[in-house]
DNA sequence: TTGCTCCTCACGTCACGTGAGGTGGC
DNA sequence: TTGCTCCTCACGTCACGTGAGGTGGC
């Protein structure tokens, strides 16, 4: 029986019988040794069903072979469907997962424009090593949290720039709002490994490796807020919970040319 | 900003900026071209996290740099997240019924031994063209059956010696159980495209091409009848409605060799 | 000089589909 | 001679990871 009646029985492709016998999971019975053809024995049938029925439940061929090496014991067979089964289930949760985030995104294109929904990332938050100052604004928003910068950018510059340092980037972080509306601000300047003395006004932090909802704002800082808000309910939507501090990453800073600022917002997540 | 520190800030490898600068998607804000030094910007990083968003989401490259070619339309990104939820939800589906499949196969293990049910392949049967004669068997198993091939086949073989026809492969097939248990019994022989005078006792038919589970068996043709047990209860636990006539091709024949005889059952599936 | 970062190929992944270019039997 | 089947390479698929082999700046 010639490659392509063995083929039409199978039914599978000539092709991809030469592969089996590529592999040495299905070698034809006889190879004419001058013009090379295969041929078959409808004996070799069943073993070519074998494979086609472990290769239906999306086992790799490698691990077919393994199969039906010389002893093919239940026990293996039963623990490659078990682990077969383990890793569909896996597949299937985590293709659930996106196919949640596929439909929030839908929903976001419908609510909001200003932030594009496909600007958010899900990533792990970069260890940053910084020096902080702190206060408390009375509130949220740009009114409330811009002096409290205004005042302690300077502080912080200065007491680096005493001691020798050069400052990164600058950072916030906000506590959790208190009932009353109050926010505890976070100003910090990215120091790396550099050592400087500290007090009750400057101390040194290592904010945390946290997985976090990123979005990245190109403008002047003032608007920051509602991308805030879309931040959050984006978040919400996609069935996460914000949880703990937010940051802000000052990229990018230009005193004269607001609308060049870049500014990355982190929401931790659980 | 040289390659590592934009990836740090992604959080992406410097050899996926390298492929996305390759594909066009993302290139280096400058190339310096004596070292071949990419320099990113953070002004980047949005469109960045916009790629991550997308890739997150399962959308291929090509797609995405699509989206994010000069007009990122929000229908058009509406229109790929729809096409995208489809395609999950297919394959979700798909991966549902191969996990069925899997665990069809584990109870399978649990039961029986005769059969491995890896040798069930669900295909669809090849189209024939049989000679076929017709004779009602009072009930089901090999002793009620095998008397009737004993019966038609030489009285076949003869009608196409007489007509110059050479037979092919030996087919059986069955009609429905009646409610007395009789079942209609065909037995044909595969002619190809050669033609002969039919009449009341000798049929031409072409078999269907039908879906069907498919077993292959070695051995002498009395023990088939648990076969069919087992396929017939293989092929309800996975799932699928057995329906319509069951075939038989006797792949290869040994009158004095039983135990070398290579039988397919086929049962049609819906 | 020693690390560190950067560069450009190029292989490997998985199971074949799809030519390209050539040969053997009716 | 014309179809048909067979053969052996070898590329392409998808998004990179992982060397190999080499160079530039502190």
């Amino acid at each position: 029986m010639n490659i392509g009646d063995f083929a039409r029985l199978g039914p599978v492709s000539p092709r991809m019988l030469r592969h089996y016998d590529q592999l040495g999971l299905l070698q034809p019975e006889d190879v004419d040794s001058t013009t090379g053809y295969r041929s078959y024995s409808v004996r070799q049938l069943p073993r070519l069903h074998r494979i086609l029925a472990l290769r239906d439940l999306g086992i790799g061929l490698n691990e077919i072979s393994t199969v039906l090496q010389d002893n093919p014991s239940v026990e293996e067979l039963r623990g490659m469907l078990r682990l077969r089964r383990a890793q569909l289930e896996d597949t299937i949760a985590a293709e659930r997962d996106q196919l949640a985030r596929v439909e929030a995104h839908l929903r976001a294109i419908e609510r909001n424009i200003e932030m594009p929904s496909t600007n958010v990332v899900i990533k792990k938050s970069q260890p940053i090593r910084i020096a902080e100052m702190f206060a408390v604004a009375p509130g949220a928003g740009p009114a409330n949290i811009g002096p409290i910068f205004g005042a302690l950018n300077p502080q912080i510059i200065e007491r680096l720039g005493k001691a020798g340092l050069r400052p990164g980037m600058c950072v916030g972080y906000y506590d959790e709002a208190q009932d009353d509306g109050s926010i505890g601000v976070h100003v910090g300047f990215e120091i790396g490994d550099q050592e400087i003395d500290t007090d009750d006004t400057l101390k040194i932090t290592e904010l945390p490796v946290v997985d976090v909802a990123s979005a990245v704002y190109e403008g002047p800082i003032d608007e920051i807020s509602s991308w805030y808000e879309q931040l959050y309910s984006w978040v919400e939507d996609s069935g996460r919970d914000a949880t703990g501090s937010a940051r802000e990453l000052y990229l990018e800073w230009h005193d004269d040319a607001p609308a060049k600022n870049v500014t990355e917002i982190q929401i931790p997540i659980s």
